[in-house]
DNA sequence: TTTGTAATTGAGATACAATCTCAATTATAC
DNA sequence: GTATAATTGAGATTGTATCTCAATTACAAA
């Protein structure tokens, strides 16, 4: 078992690209967030420990972080896209609450069965699939009922 | 049995707005194109008939639509927004092939069961949900296994 | 039908996430 | 160490989507 570390240098090395600071930095951040986050949110985490890092360097790591399956964009939340780190989780759907925010996740064997048995009748090669309900939690749903 | 536009005009009636001729062709535009467009597409299709018609108009009023269950925002492709018209429709799911850009559309009424299931388990009342598969579909994979 | 009024429109300005440019810097193989 | 191709930060640029505002218009009430 590789640690995120070695995947993403092998990635690096089996594609001719670096493993430079930036990266390395931009790396341990993604996986010492433990929810789900945006670019500017993990840019102003990182900011702090390198005053230089920029907004393009992120931009520019993070697709290769999701192609070497790492991390992956999740959502879009108010235009922004959310990502979460993956390596080492299971793979999981999400309920998000249009009035809080508040994302939960969960996993359904029997959803994933099916969507294989789907791709399997059109003869569709899957790559990534994702199922996104939105909705009201349960604390929201009872703060509309008092009003 | 309404038809659409007895729906947007009662939408529009109830909510103290106004049924627009640009509304109107904004409305009947949605419902004689039969596959998912973007707005861009839209308004291209809609100034042939009508030169004055805004770009902006047709970013205003198709949250109206979204409003009241007319049309759906299906997938984000290339940036863009994509819609379909649902009314009269079933819900479906997507397959996207990334390559040549094919849209499956799937109906699995065990799927929708389990989301249901989902939603009582954690107390939450979906409003709306999306499943979508990316990945290759037929054509695309013996293409890909000839090079 | 006429009138009053609030909603709507088009054109252009603006916002903003994401991407691109380019000169300076740097990781890595030899 | 050297050579070289990849990478970086800063700022410019792109492109979708939203906003502004004066002019127009739908529609309800008179
Ligand atoms: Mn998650
Ligand atoms: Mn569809
Ligand atoms: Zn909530
Ligand atoms: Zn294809």
């Amino acid at each position: 078992m590789n640690s995120y570390e070695d995947e993403f240098r092998n990635y690096l090395k089996e594609n001719g690209l670096k493993f430079t600071p930036e990266r390395q930095l931009i790396l341990k951040g993604v996986f010492s967030l433990h929810k789900h986050f945006d670019i500017d949110q993990l840019w102003e985490k990182l900011h702090r420990k390198d005053r230089r890092l920029s907004r393009a360097t992120i931009y520019r790591t993070l697709p290769l972080l999701v192609e070497c399956n790492l991390i992956q964009e999740t959502l879009r939340c108010q235009g922004r896209v959310q990502y979460e780190h993956i390596f080492g989780h299971e793979h999981h759907d999400h309920l998000v609450c249009l009035k809080c925010g508040k994302i939960i996740e969960s996993r359904e064997e029997r959803i994933e069965k099916l969507q294989e048995e789907i791709c399997k009748r059109y003869h569709f090669k899957a790559v990534e699939h994702r199922l996104g309900i939105r909705g009201y939690c349960q604390k929201c749903q009872n703060k509309m009922k008092g009003t």
